[in-house]
DNA sequence: TCACTCATGTAATTGGTTACATGATTAG
DNA sequence: CTAATCATGTAACCAATTACATGAGTGA
């Protein structure tokens, strides 16, 4: 295992696994997209990116072409497809935070086909679950609570239906698409 | 500063400032309403109770009565009303994770009039930055991508979209509030 | 020349988890 | 009498941040 990270460290593996990047194009990548999930520190993604290198999942290509600063690009080996494939296709802890499913989300492409499906139908799941808690938080606190009492109730309760909505639509869409693709294969 | 914890300090604190709780209390309460923020672990929620004792912010009283097991209840000292006060009413860092916001919400009763609305306002202008470049990468990128790669994206969108609803909602219904709270304020 | 962005890295520290250890009380 | 819940704590470990250090290229 070494020294380094382990959310991030099959994360960017999974980034690498699109395209070719460096250290700072991924800090890039992940801070336009990633405020739901927070960009790692260079203090962070440096030494993952060593330890993947350490352990022949990534390969490196130092790029000392003059007046560029010089720069090194990762890319997958074979055997970081193959622990990213066994990584993503695993299911996850029921009750990880949003940030994780985020993360998976983000590497949408590396799921096997129905791996994604079945990642969106688990977040509902521990949605709809988390939404029956916060109801049953509010309902068992005082009636004449004023406003401020029940805030957070109600933002998580207006995330967490807006989720389940999102959710729908995108469980709703996946299974178009893969009709399209399997015309032949309705049971 | 000793050992301890930091995020989860201060937000103990305020936990504390409502009503007078044990630990184990602490963890139940936050395990209910904190799905998007996570419950801290009783291996990082005693340490932080001992050294905020240490620091003489809270108090303790151990309840050792007979046929209940033996509980300690922690409360807020009057430096630790300050503390508190002082971090609550402090402006936080903008690029500040969904959790610190939460945080703070849960914690609404100890805000100052004027830094709960403050709160929700700087959220928001957050929240529609995002926003603005998810959009941006969304119409930066491939028109022929499918629809997997779009899903995060799609995700983020549809989060921000429903928080900047609520923060909407919120900040109406909070200055109707101090409206009726304040009638002879009107400038 | 000065500041800014691009680009990579290391060391010290911190915030937090996991696993472990203990014990009382309650319900089956 | 055993399992589950209530209840508190410690030690080892880990992931990640902050601060630091370096250097090239770009634009004012």
């Amino acid at each position: 295992m070494a020294a380094g990270t382990v959310s991030f460290r099959y994360f960017i593996l999974g980034l690498l696994a699109q395209k070719e990047m460096s250290g700072y194009d991924i800090k890039r990548f992940v801070e336009s997209l990633g405020w739901l999930i927070g960009a790692p520190s260079f203090g962070s993604l440096y030494p993952a990116l060593h330890t993947l290198l350490e352990d022949n999942l990534v390969e490196v290509t130092a790029h000392t072409c003059q007046d560029k600063p010089p720069r090194k690009t990762y890319r997958l080996t074979q055997p970081g497809k193959r622990a990213l494939d066994e990584w993503i296709n695993q299911p996850v802890n029921a009750s990880a935070p949003l940030k994780d499913f985020v993360m998976r989300l983000i590497l949408a492409n590396n799921f096997a086909p129905h791996g994604l499906m079945a990642h969106l139908a688990q977040r509902r799941e521990q949605v709809v679950a988390h939404q029956a808690t916060l109801e049953q938080v509010l309902s068992a606190s005082d009636e004449d609570a004023d406003l401020r009492q029940h805030l957070a109730l109600d933002y998580g309760l207006a995330l967490a239906a807006a989720e389940v909505v999102w959710l729908d639509s995108a469980l709703h869409r996946l299974s178009e698409l893969s009709k399209e693709l399997l015309p032949a294969e309705v049971v």
